[in-house]
DNA sequence: AAATTGTCCAACCGCCTAGGG
DNA sequence: TCCCTAGGCGGTTGGACAATT
């Protein structure tokens, strides 16, 4: 059998948190650490799904957050981003130190999408409005060591897919903060394979370059050796 | 001053993938 | 290998507050 549910929703409370809960929650975890989110809430005494208690903690109450307002030079980190991400928001958020997913998120949908269309520039696309040439998502199937380069209208980006040892680093499958925060990769769970994503970006207006490394069989079926590493390109 | 409209953002919802049994 | 759940993610909602009429 899989593992029982993650909470009584019926014995939940929802809305909006309360200074108490917050104070349980912070003192919990500064306790006990992070994790385990599914018997959090009973151990913590708090009526909450442990989804809740985690996004509670990751979007609010995490110290390492960073308030107020973006910076100029977020904002091109983040308009440059999601040029060649799309809406991945988790992998934007990771070169953003104290920056959640969520709030970048909210950032881009009422601020930067209406920045870019007062300039007449498509937030999707990130093209001008008016042209009519829309160039999709570009898909890149990495393959043993294979290298890419893409050269866009303001910025470079090189795509290169190779071979990597086993080093254990991650159990999560997906990417973590911690995980680019010591690595500048992304790893995979699986222990013979990983995919990395290695984000290496040089800021500025005139320039920067992205490299995407890879690591696969392309005989393997797996869905995460299926999968796709996607940049969306504004233009070749 | 009251009503209406707009904006912001915390929180929820539903889906996907990896992992436990 | 299959079934089921936890954790994580992106999309969406709704309440609080501000601005406008």
């Amino acid at each position: 059998m899989g593992r029982s549910p993650c909470c009584e929703k019926a014995h939940t409370n929802k809305g909006a948190w309360t200074k108490e809960e917050d104070q349980r929650l912070v003192d919990y975890i500064r306790n006990h650490g992070e994790g385990c989110w599914r018997s959090l809430p009973k151990s913590a005494g708090l009526l909450r799904c442990g989804k809740s208690c985690r996004l509670r903690w990751i979007n609010y109450l995490r110290p390492d957050l960073k308030r107020g307002n973006f910076t100029d030079e977020e904002d091109q980190i983040i308009i440059k981003l999601h040029s060649l991400l799309g809406n991945k928001w988790s992998l934007i958020a990771g070169r953003l130190p104290g920056r959640t997913d969520n709030e970048i998120k909210n950032y881009w949908n009422t601020h930067i999408k209406r920045k870019l269309l007062s300039h007449g520039i498509d937030p999707q696309t990130h093209r001008p409005i008016n042209d009519s040439k829309t160039v999709p998502f570009q898909t890149v199937v990495p393959s043993q060591n294979d290298a890419v380069e893409y050269s866009f209208s303001n910025l470079a980006v090189k795509l290169k897919t190779e071979n990597s040892s086993d080093n254990g680093a991650s159990t999560s499958g997906t990417t973590t903060d911690e995980d680019l925060r010591q690595n500048g990769e992304c790893y995979n769970s699986d222990n013979s394979r990983k995919i990395e994503l290695n984000l290496d970006l040089t800021l500025g207006f005139g320039s920067g370059s992205v490299r995407v490394v890879g690591a696969g069989s392309s005989a393997d079926s797996k869905p995460w050796r299926d999968q796709l590493m996607t940049a969306r390109l504004s233009q070749l």
